[in-house]
DNA sequence: TTGAAAGCGCTAACAA
DNA sequence: TTGTTAGCGCTTTCAA
């Protein structure tokens, strides 16, 4: 039955239904909603009469109500704790790509670094059934995990690595780019080595691994600075600063992120200290600035893009069921060091 | 009339809907709906019984439902050209966290930089019914900008200044800093300068200003470089070497981004070209890394994150219904010149 | 201030 | 392969 069109209802005219659609071809809505959506169940002869149709009213599915019916969705939920790290953002944009042309929208929701918001977010975003979360990160809060492994959603993790993913996981493993850069350190014969930067979840890793090779090369981390929060180019320089104040016998610093790093080198430059003659720096993550600096950065790589185009990709087969034998991705990116001039 | 819980529907127990929180309100559902959507509407102490049962049974609406009955969404598109690009991401994590807490979800489109793109990102949005739309740049197509204009759906447009915003806008203008840097380079009495960059777009508006300023000066910009894909460092380095080449006499550079700028000072440190005695250079956008630099760079400033945090609340303020006298906001943001060292 | 009835536009389930 | 019927969960409309 239909809507009578010259009730005064909100821009009843000029919405078209799939009714509309179904009438102009001569078949049942049912029919046309088939034709879009399962082209496969309906003959050739009756796809292209209602393509036409389509194409004639410019119908587009309203997708609240197929959403309703049908109680799934097509949006992907995209969890980021701050789009202004660069990482983060490439990521997004490499996903974005690799969903493009495909049904899928993109939803953005911040987590921001507490298992709270974490869980408050997901609450919000859960009633619109999402068609797969992604989180860059792992998910914290393991109350959070067991939950998301109960609703039988596809859930991407990325940008670390564990085990135990969720379901899906495309990561790297801190601990081997912290583990390179201290056999790195080791070969160079570096004596009074520090680490600045997180001493928590990734950093942790990081540092971890690179304790543990500088040990089988016979040397040590001497000096552990903790920075949790130390996010900007600003924080590195001030970072220098206390570092050769407090231990002014260093001959070689790790830092936990190519930020801080950056920042130390210009403070270097400032300083009039040469790299590596005087210091070695290196640090994480190979953001574009640190291989075009004048004295390029040795660090550790990440292929931020890549990841994130690399996630999008195989949430894309799995939810367009193409992902033929594969069903709990989990893909580990190699981890590369760089090792450039300054250590 | 309730469905029988009994049916093996999809997860069908697991669903709190809006008559399960009736009943244990012991009120009807719509009142729920009322208590829920407009307090106002209901007495408070059954507005209290129903936040009570609320909470008993994590009650949260589906949305698709509600949508799909009231014919608008809460849902907030976010167009953008490309998340890489940190002058984007800042504005987009600026406006989510203005919206943080409201009821709003953003969702991101790409419409890189093609007027055909930009058409069909609207197309397969639209039908979301949208709270609101979102264009980290001006709506390019004449078309589409009348078509938005007919359709009763707000939208923000950014980063750009025009007389004439589709609705709202926020924004600043790439003349007035072209303006101001033209008027720096002319007290700083350069006799040879160039511009690198894009000469379309915001590009030719940057250059539009730089060139007039220069005039009143009795200065001129002798060459133009046009660039227009310009978006990495590298293209900044070369740039600074194909300027030298082919512009031997060039005292001063006005690159049209910060990025192409930085580029080309790490080139010129690695030539030994000193700043600015050999050559000034200036930018424009002001990234962290412009201000960081040992030689930090002289470019115009650009409040990405805050333009953005601006957007959302000024959005939020309309979709809340607090915009009190303020209907079609246009803000201006200022444009302001960093004179550091290198120009 | 509260409620009853109806229906938003689509698709699952079943029938032909 | 196509169609009929019903109903997803909410909120609009109208009535009390």
């Amino acid at each position: 039955m239909a809507r009578s069109r010259d009730k005064p209802f909100a821009k009843a005219t000029e919405t078209v239904r799939i009714e509309d659609v179904a009438k102009l071809a001569g078949v049942a809505p049912i029919t046309v909603s088939r034709a879009l959506q399962n082209p496969g169940k309906v003959r050739e002869s009756t796809r292209l009469k209602v393509a036409e149709a389509v194409k004639k009213t410019g119908y587009v599915a309203n997708p609240f109500a197929s959403n309703l019916r049908s109680g799934s969705s097509n949006i992907i939920s995209f969890f980021v704790s701050d789009l202004r790290n660069p990482h983060f953002s490439n990521a997004m944009q490499g996903s974005a790509d690799a969903l493009e042309g495909s049904a899928y929208k993109l939803m953005m929701s911040q987590i921001g670094y507490s298992e709270e918001v974490e869980a408050e977010a997901l609450n919000s975003v859960l009633p619109m059934r999402p068609a797969a979360l992604v989180f860059t990160g792992l998910v914290q809060s393991t109350a959070t995990r067991a939950r998301l492994r109960d609703q039988n959603i596809p859930v991407m993790e990325m940008w670390d690595f564990t085990p135990d993913p969720i379901d899906m996981l495309v990561g790297f493993s801190n601990y081997e780019g912290g583990r390179m850069m201290g056999q790195h350190f080791g070969k160079c014969g570096y004596k009074h080595i520090a680490y600045v930067g997180r001493s928590q979840g990734r950093g942790a890793q990081r540092l971890q691994g690179f304790q543990e090779a500088l040990l089988n090369t016979g040397a040590s981390v001497e000096r552990i600075f903790p920075m949790e929060g130390g996010r900007s180019l600003a924080d590195g320089k001030k970072a220098l600063g206390d570092l050769l104040e407090q231990f002014p016998d260093v001959d070689a610093v790790f830092f936990g992120t190519d930020t801080l790093a950056v920042g130390a080198i210009f403070e270097c430059r400032t300083r009039g200290i040469n790299l590596p003659e005087d210091l070695a720096i290196a640090g994480f993550g190979d953001l574009e600035v640190s291989g075009q600096l004048s004295t390029p950065l040795t660090t550790i790589h990440v292929a931020s893009y890549e990841m994130g185009y690399e996630a999008g990709k195989i949430l894309r087969n799995r939810l367009e069921g193409r992902d033929g034998e594969v069903t709990n991705a989990t893909k580990l990116f190699p981890v590369t060091l760089m090792a450039r001039i300054t250590a």
